[in-house]
DNA sequence: AAGAATTGCACAAACGTTTGTGCAATTCTT
DNA sequence: AAGAATTGCACAAACGTTTGTGCAATTCTT
C-alpha cells in the first residue's frame, strides 16, 4: 500500500501538476478546463493509489457550502424518532450529506442552543421537530435562505414547511373506534400541550366525541409530556377520579407504557378493565399482554419527504420550492379495546 | 434587534478594531494579548448585540480541528443504539463537541464509505460500532492519531480502546438460570456472527452448559443477525428440528421480537411451551403477553465511558491514554422462564 | 511559412479564521 | 527629562480548497 497524500498540493507534487488541475479533474471540470484525457485519467489514478480524500472543511470553506444537513429531534432514544433519524440519514448520505445530530431533550433553550451552534458549523439546512412554538429563530435563519424543514409537527403561524402525519385524523379515527365499540368516557393523555401534532390530536379527540354527540369532559384530557413517567402519573390520576373512564387514548408510544406500568400496579388488565389506544406502533406492540390497537405513523415516509424536500431546496436555492406533506396515519386494531 | 454581523471582519469594522483583536478577546485570550480591559467589554458585548456566531469552519481549517466526532451506529433505529446514541450526543455537546451521525446498517462496505468520509469531514474522533471484524481501516486512522473508541463490541487482534457489556457473563448468567430453571435443550439464536459481543454471548452460553454437564448440541446454535427477522425465521427453524428445545436465549431484543412472532404463529406460549431469556432489556419488556427475562447492558454508562474516553484522548493528544471498559449486564428476572 | 486558433495547464486570489511578531504610544524609572 | 519598559493593538501569513484568468506551446489555416 502506497503511503498516504495528505492534502491535493502532495497529490499534485506527484503527479508534476499545480493543484489546480488536480482539483479540476477531481471535480469533473476537466473538459470544461481543457485537461487533457491522459492527465485525467493520471490524476484520477493517483487519487486512488495515493489515497487522497479531498479536506471537506477547506472544500466548505471556500464553496460556503458544507454539505451538511443539521437534524434536531427531541429524543433520539425514542425508536418512533429514531426510525426518521434513521431514514434521513441514509438519504442524506445517499446524496451526499452528513448529518450533525442535536438531541433537544424536547427543550426549547437546548433546541435554541442547538440551532446556533448548527449555524455556526454552517449547516446547509435543518431538519427539525421543533421542542416548541417558538419559532422566531427558525424563521429568521429560513428567511436568510437557509433551508428548514420542520418535522413531526409544524409550526403555526409560520411558512416554515413542514412533514406530519395528519394527527387530526388519526386521533379522530381512533376515538370514533372507541366510541364504536360503545365507549363513552374516553380520557386522553397527552405530550406536550404546544406541540402542534399534540393540539390537533385533541382536536381529533374532541371533534370525534362531540359529533358522536358526547360532551368533551376537561377532566378527562390531562398530561404536558410525551414520555413514560407521564402516563404513569396521569393514568393514576385518572383512576383516582370520582368520573369513571372505560379507556384511554395514549398519544404517544411512551405514554401508553407508563400507562401498562399504572395499570399493572393498580391491579387492572386491559381491556376487561379499561381499553387502550395508542399513537406510534412499535415493532412490540403485537406482543404486548394485551396486543395493543395503535395509530400507525408512517415514520420511514416523513423521514423520505422530509429529505426530499430538503434536497429540492437546496438545489433550488430558494425557500417558496417546497411543499407541505401531511401524511395518512393508519388505524391498527388488534385487542386493547374491549366492546362495552 | 440589531442586524447581524456575517463575519469577524464586519464584527471589527463596527468597533473600529482589528479582527485579530476580536477573535482573541472571543477566544479568552484578552489577557495572553494584553487587550485592555475596556476592549474586551466592547467586543464581548458587540458580539452578542450583533449576533456573532463564528465560522467554524475557518476556525476548524485553521486549528485543524474540527470539535466533531463522528459516530457509527448499525441501526439508529433500535432503541438499544438509539439510547447510547443519546447519551454520546448529550455529552457530546456538553464538551463543544458535535456528532456526525452515520447509520452503517450493520453492513462493512457500508461502514468503511462513512469511515472515508468521517475522516475526509476531519473529524476530530470516531466512536463506532464496527459492523464486523475488518478493522484495518480503522487500525490505520487510529495510528495516524485519530482517536477511535469501538463500543458494544471490541475488534480482536487489534489495541482500539473499547467500551462494551460484559457478553460473556451476560450470557453465562442467563444460561445458568436457565439451568437451575431445569432447562437442558436450550437453543441460542445468534447475532451476526463475527462480531465479538456475539462470539462472546455464544461461548457464555456454551461454557454455562459445559459447567453443567450438558453437551454443546451444534443444532441449537444458529442464525447469524441481530434483526428481528432472523429471530423469527430461526424459531421455526429450531420448531421443526426432531431435538426437542425448552427454551431460548434470543442475543437481541430484536430476535427476540422474532422469536415472539413466530412462537405467536406456530400456537406456542411464553413459558408454558417455550421459556424464553433475551438480551436487551426494553421499555416494554416487562408489559409482553409474558413479562420477559432479559440481560440488561448498561446503555448509559457505555455511552458516557466512550465519551469519557474520547475527551481523554482528545486532551492528551496520544492514543495510549484510553483504557478499556467492560461493564457489568444484570439479568432482570421476570416470568418468561418455566421451572421444568 | 506565418499568423490565428486552440490546447493544456499554472498563478494568484479568495473563503473566515487564528497567531507570531512588530511597532507606535504610553507609562515608568532614575 | 531622557531612556527603558510596558501597554495595546494591527499586519500579514497560514490552514486546504476552488476558480477566473492568463500565457506559453502546439496545432490549424490559408
Amino acid at each position: 500500500m502506497k503511503r498516504k497524500v495528505k492534502n491535493i498540493q502532495e497529490l499534485a507534487e506527484q503527479l508534476h501538476l499545480s493543484p489546480t488541475t488536480v482539483s479540476r479533474v477531481l471535480n469533473g471540470k476537466a473538459e470544461t478546463y481543457r485537461i487533457s484525457e491522459s492527465t485525467s485519467k493520471r490524476v484520477t489514478a493517483a487519487a486512488k493509489r495515493f489515497q487522497y480524500y479531498p479536506n471537506r472543511i477547506a472544500r466548505g470553506l471556500k464553496l460556503e457550502k458544507t454539505e451538511t444537513i443539521g437534524l434536531i429531534i427531541p429524543d433520539i432514544g425514542n425508536p418512533y424518532f429514531g426510525s426518521i433519524a434513521k431514514t434521513i440519514e441514509l438519504a442524506a448520505r445517499a446524496s451526499g450529506f452528513s448529518i450533525i445530530l442535536c438531541d433537544s431533550l424536547d427543550d426549547e433553550t437546548t433546541e435554541e442552543e442547538a440551532i446556533n451552534l448548527l449555524t455556526g458549523r454552517k449547516a446547509d439546512g435543518i431538519i427539525v421537530a421543533p421542542a416548541g412554538n417558538r419559532s422566531g429563530l427558525l424563521v429568521d435563519i429560513y428567511r436568510r435562505g437557509i433551508p428548514v424543514i420542520v418535522i413531526d409537527r409544524y409550526l403555526a403561524g409560520t411558512n416554515l414547511p413542514f412533514v406530519a402525519t395528519d394527527n387530526y385524523a388519526g386521533a379522530y379515527r381512533a376515538v370514533e373506534y372507541l366510541i364504536g365499540m360503545g365507549h363513552r368516557n374516553i380520557a386522553c393523555i397527552q405530550g406536550k400541550n404546544d406541540i402542534s401534532s399534540n393540539s390537533d390530536r385533541v382536536r381529533g379527540y374532541c371533534d370525534a366525541l362531540q359529533k358522536h354527540q358526547i360532551e368533551v369532559n376537561p377532566d378527562f384530557i390531562t398530561g404536558n409530556d410525551f414520555g413514560e413517567e407521564n402516563g404513569f402519573i396521569q393514568t393514576h390520576k385518572l383512576l383516582g377520579q370520582s368520573n369513571k373512564i372505560t379507556a384511554i387514548l395514549a398519544l404517544s408510544n411512551l405514554i401508553s407504557l407508563g400507562v401498562l406500568r399504572a395499570l399493572k400496579q393498580a391491579g387492572l388488565a386491559v381491556p376487561s378493565d379499561i381499553s387502550i389506544v395508542s399513537f406510534d406502533e412499535q415493532a412490540y406492540s403485537a406482543f404486548l399482554a394485551c396486543p395493543m390497537t395503535t395509530v400507525e405513523q408512517p415514520c420511514e415516509e416523513i423521514g423520505k419527504s422530509a429529505m426530499e424536500s430538503m434536497l429540492k431546496m437546496l438545489r433550488n436555492g430558494n425557500n417558496n420550492s417546497a411543499e407541505n406533506y401531511v401524511l395518512p396515519p393508519k388505524l391498527i386494531i388488534r385487542d386493547s379495546v374491549k366492546k362495552q
